[in-house]
DNA sequence: GTACAGGCAGTAT
DNA sequence: ATACTGCCTGTA
């Protein structure tokens, strides 16, 4: 197994909050602002910021209302990335790795982090954006901040209260249906995720896709940005075109004949590729996605 | 116009 | 178990 050398607190902001893991960041001149749960997080990059840098001296971090120390939790800055990166003996993400140093998996609010995703399905970021935005901007709290006013996240209590009406207001169509049974049941306490956070992989996973909404690539996403499930390999219709094209031999059959997902073909798929690429599967995940979607120019905002 | 987008559930086979 | 179809709505 080769070794890499991979500075522990290596970290790049712009392509960690670019990747596509949270949808409520947005840039203004030197800083990223975003949304997690009750706060407004802002990570401001010093002009002179390389990656060779100290974190401490380059980027900025504040909170508001503050909140100490947030930025260890959210960017996981604690991965051991040297660690995790020799886990992955795959000589493509080791390539992407090194292109794209700094690029980290998020922690989210599990809350926050599961509405979004059943809004992500069958669409794309600008459009979950504007609906995350909308929800934020109708049901979140006002937060003042560089004289403009940003929104929290709205709490369960705020959006239990919300009719079916009030979020199809906020463009979700048919997903405002899902989104309003599981708060229901998340109210009711049925999904726990303090629970989720000590289960393993896929007890969590069997747990979650009871939620009407929440299927194979949603609960995946929803495991790795926010419950600490670091083995979990989302595959949607982009990670499958590039396992086809770049892990085709991995398997025994010919994926380019496949055109549909069905949920034995995911199974089957995301398991042999945990196997794969190991206990930090997610990693592998993360940074293939990056790459084919900047290959791609895909729109992150 | 119409095809399609980070999927999913419901129904029929 | 697996296949097929409808779904909201913005964008190309």
């Amino acid at each position: 197994m080769n070794t890499y050398n991979y500075p522990i607190t290596e970290f790049n902001p712009n392509i960690s909050i670019l990747s596509g893991q949270s949808f409520l960041w947005e840039k203004v001149d030197n800083s990223w602002i975003g949304t997690n749960s009750n706060y407004i997080f802002k990570v401001t990059i010093n002009d002179s910021f390389t990656l060779d840098d100290d974190i401490v001296n380059s980027i900025s971090f504040e909170s508001f209302p503050p909140l100490n120390g947030w930025e260890k939790e959210f960017f996981r800055l604690d991965d051991n990335l040297s660690y995790i990166f020799n886990t992955i003996d795959d000589p493509l993400i080791w390539e992407i790795v090194k292109k794209y140093k700094g690029l980290r998996i998020l922690r989210q609010d599990p809350f926050q982090c599961t509405i979004s995703f059943i809004c992500s399905s069958n669409t794309n970021i600008p459009r979950i954006r504007k609906m995350l935005n909308n929800l934020c901007k109708k049901y979140g709290e006002p937060i003042k901040l560089d004289g403009r006013i940003f929104y929290s996240f709205p709490s369960k209590e705020k959006l239990f209260k919300v009719t079916l009406d009030g979020l199809q207001e906020c463009g979700l169509g048919y997903r405002a249906k899902f989104v309003k049974e599981f708060i229901e049941i998340y109210t009711q306490d049925k999904i726990n995720f303090d629970e989720l956070l000590q289960s393993d992989y896929y007890s969590a996973k069997k747990d979650l896709m009871k939620v009407n909404g929440i299927g194979n690539k949603v609960s995946d996403c929803i495991l790795l940005f926010s419950l600490d499930k670091l083995n979990s390999f989302p595959i949607d219709v982009w990670i499958f075109n590039a396992i086809k094209h770049y892990y085709g031999n991995l398997f025994s059959f010919k994926l380019n004949d496949l055109k549909k997902m069905s949920d034995s073909l995911y199974f089957f798929i995301s398991e042999l590729l945990r196997d794969y690429f190991g206990t930090y599967a997610g990693y592998a995940q993360q940074y293939l996605y990056y790459m084919i979607r900047q290959e791609n120019k895909r729109s992150w905002q």
